[in-house]
RNA sequence: UGGGGAAUCGUUCAAUGGUAGGACGCCGGACUCUGACUCCGUUAAUCAAGGUUCGAAUCCUUGUUCCCCAGCCA
């Protein structure tokens, strides 16, 4: 017998890997780096692409860099080099000291590219975008070769110089990779690879006037990190024989190489960065960190954890099939580390009056309630009862069916940590014939044990002491869109789900969470998961729902 | 249309010529002071057609479908 362990994470790159290793490759090292472009919040396919960069650095004892891949100015900003890097850490992963940016390796880029050009693999052309794409043929007819395509490297070296020193307007001159214009991959058709953009850069601000493109910087900047595996997204397995051919005309021995895997698609969201910006742009959601968001900030504040994110990205896998992942998995993650590590409380959302007619006028007693039933170490906390409680409008029902296992008229049920109430009458808005109150009875005998009896009550609500209760308000959360897979939309905005926040401000919790801190998860028992929101002012809490309990009632009852 | 990729239960990942398996979902049941959790059970797939082989998801042939590429974005 062998002790059960939990099995080493496999996938094709893992495998390519391993082959690498046994072959000697590298010379056993292992480097790996997450590489995002600071012009937006990290979401979850970023998590996706983060777990599997740093827990292959873990696994074969290697390392991750952090590296933002800032080439391009426009876009770019402090602002989301931070975020990226609060949420990678709050992720749960380190990378030390090796906190990088292409912005940093400007200077040696620059110097890549002059002995480029000396070895006449790169020239200076002066063709405008238009005139370059126009030459650039298409799919199936070759692309016409620039005439600026020989210039001698002299005049390259001496207009590439001018075009850093900034003598030439935007768009004047670009640098390009001399590979071939008749190439079945487009990519390969002299690439641009330095283009002249006056704006000013976040870190290096006006020092430069030209820069790189992702396809020069990227590669590049791997090897000079000295990075084995470069681990990127499918829509790059193009741009692959560019990224030999750069390294291979600029780097010595051991190079990085790059493999592709398939990004991750959420269903009932957007996971593009331009979708991304737009809902946020268009007030469509309140900001990056909306609880809607499938933004890592955004589920924090939601109240996912980092735990629920790291199991989901491992339980997704790693390959090269396009994939829509049903958010349902998200989901069951999320509760499966909440029902662990939340503790138990109760919170009536949609308050129903109980007054309990046998229950002394004036009296109350405070019952102690596990904060966990399998976890008895996290302790109890005190919960005060009294005469009059409320509990959720759904917990009664007028003409209830035999299925219903609560309260009605002449029903019994059992308060969760109480006793069992019996329903004696109801009292009706006499306008709207609403049921407003209801009046019972309870059994002081089942206060803390099961009634003497022997009588079956399978009923089981949770309810708040009207006098103790604390007035909360609660968010509801739904799904931010009402198709399975609105990034296939165009118009992916006409498909936002009306319901997708539902706020409640009348609810009542249990006086215990009175003072609950913010970023703090509860399981408000038969209801879901929620967590402290940041709006939380003094002595009025706001949660939010991270996720409903399973319900198989709903089922049932056919609800949603 | 040229090039590059991918096709396995509803979804997703595995099986690397030798019993098509796991997870989520669905459905059913047990348990229960959360209609939760837990436990048990069920359902259900190799894109198609040929071929090679004792044996094919895997190898070969032909076809089909889907994704990516014609930014001075990444």
């Amino acid at each position: 017998m062998t002790e059960p362990t939990t099995p080493a994470a496999s996938d094709f790159i893992r495998d390519i890997i391993e082959d690498g290793l046994r072959a000697g490759q590298h010379e056993g090292r292992v480097a790996t780096r997450f590489p995002p472009e600071p012009n937006g919040y990290i979401h979850i396919g970023h998590a996706k692409s983060v777990c599997l960069n740093f827990g292959i650095a873990m696994q074969y004892s290697g390392t991750c860099n952090l590296r933002l891949d800032d080439t391009d100015p426009a876009g770019e900003s402090m602002e989301y080099v931070e975020s990226i890097i609060r949420d990678v850490r709050w992720l749960g992963f380190d990378w030390q000291d090796r906190l990088f940016y292409a912005s940093d390796y400007f200077e040696k880029l620059y110097t890549f590219a002059v002995e480029l050009i000396k070895t006449g693999h790169a020239y200076v052309c002066d063709l405008n975008a238009d005139e370059v794409r126009e030459s650039r043929g298409t799919f199936t007819e070759p692309g016409k070769e620039s005439p600026y395509r020989n210039r001698s490297v002299d005049e390259n070296l001496d207009i590439f110089a001018r075009m850093r020193a900034g003598e030439f307007a935007d768009g004047a001159h670009t640098l390009r990779a001399k590979i071939d214009m008749a190439s079945p991959n487009i990519v390969m058709r002299d690439p641009v690879l330095y283009r002249i953009k006056r704006e000013p850069h976040y870190r290096t601000r006006d020092q430069w006037v030209i820069y790189p493109m992702y396809d020069f910087a990227h590669c590049l900047s791997d090897a000079l990190e000295g990075i084995t595996h470069s681990i990127c997204t499918l829509e790059f397995e193009n741009n692959r024989p560019l990224y030999d051919w750069i390294v291979g005309r600029l780097i010595p021995g051991d190079r990085p190489r790059q493999i592709e895997f398939a990004r991750l698609n959420l269903s009932y969201t957007v996971l593009s960065k331009r979708r991304l910006i737009e809902l946020v742009r268009k007030n469509h959601v309140h900001g990056w960190d909306d609880p809607r968001m499938p933004t890592v900030t955004g589920m924090r504040r939601r109240g996912y954890t980092p735990e629920a994110i790291r199991k989901f990205c491992a339980e997704i896998g790693v390959a090269k099939n396009d994939n829509l992942i049903d958010v349902s998995l998200l989901e069951y993650c999320v509760r499966e580390d909440l029902n662990e590590k939340a503790p138990r409380a109760m919170c009536v959302l949609r308050p129903l009056k109980v007054v309990i007619d046998n229950y002394p006028e004036g009296g109350g007693e405070v019952l102690e309630c596990q904060n966990h039933p399998q976890h008895p170490e996290l302790g109890t906390r005190p919960v005060p009862f009294s005469r009059e409680l409320y509990i959720e409008r759904d917990d009664f029902m007028e003409n209830p069916s035999k299925k219903y296992h609560r309260l009605g008229p002449g029903r019994e049920v059992r308060l969760r940590n109480a006793c069992i109430i019996k329903c004696e009458s109801i009292v009706k808005d006499e306008r709207s014939g609403e049921v407003v109150e209801l009046h019972c009875t309870y059994d002081p005998e089942t206060l803390g044990g099961p009634p003497a009896d022997g009588r079956k009550v399978p009923g089981v609500i949770h309810w708040v002491s009207a006098e103790h209760g604390a007035p909360v308000e609660v968010r509801l959360y739904d799904r931010l869109f009402s198709i399975q897979d609105p990034g296939s939309e165009e118009d992916f905005i006409k498909y936002l789900n009306p319901g997708s926040l539902e706020i409640l401000t009348s609810c009542y919790a249990e006086s215990s969470l009175k003072n609950a801190k913010s970023g703090t998860q509860y399981q408000f028992e038969r209801l879901g998961y929620f967590c402290v929101d940041p709006d939380t002012a003094a002595g009025r809490p706001v949660f939010n729902r991270v996720v409903p309990l399973r319900d198989s009632w709903a089922k049932i009852a056919g609800i949603r």
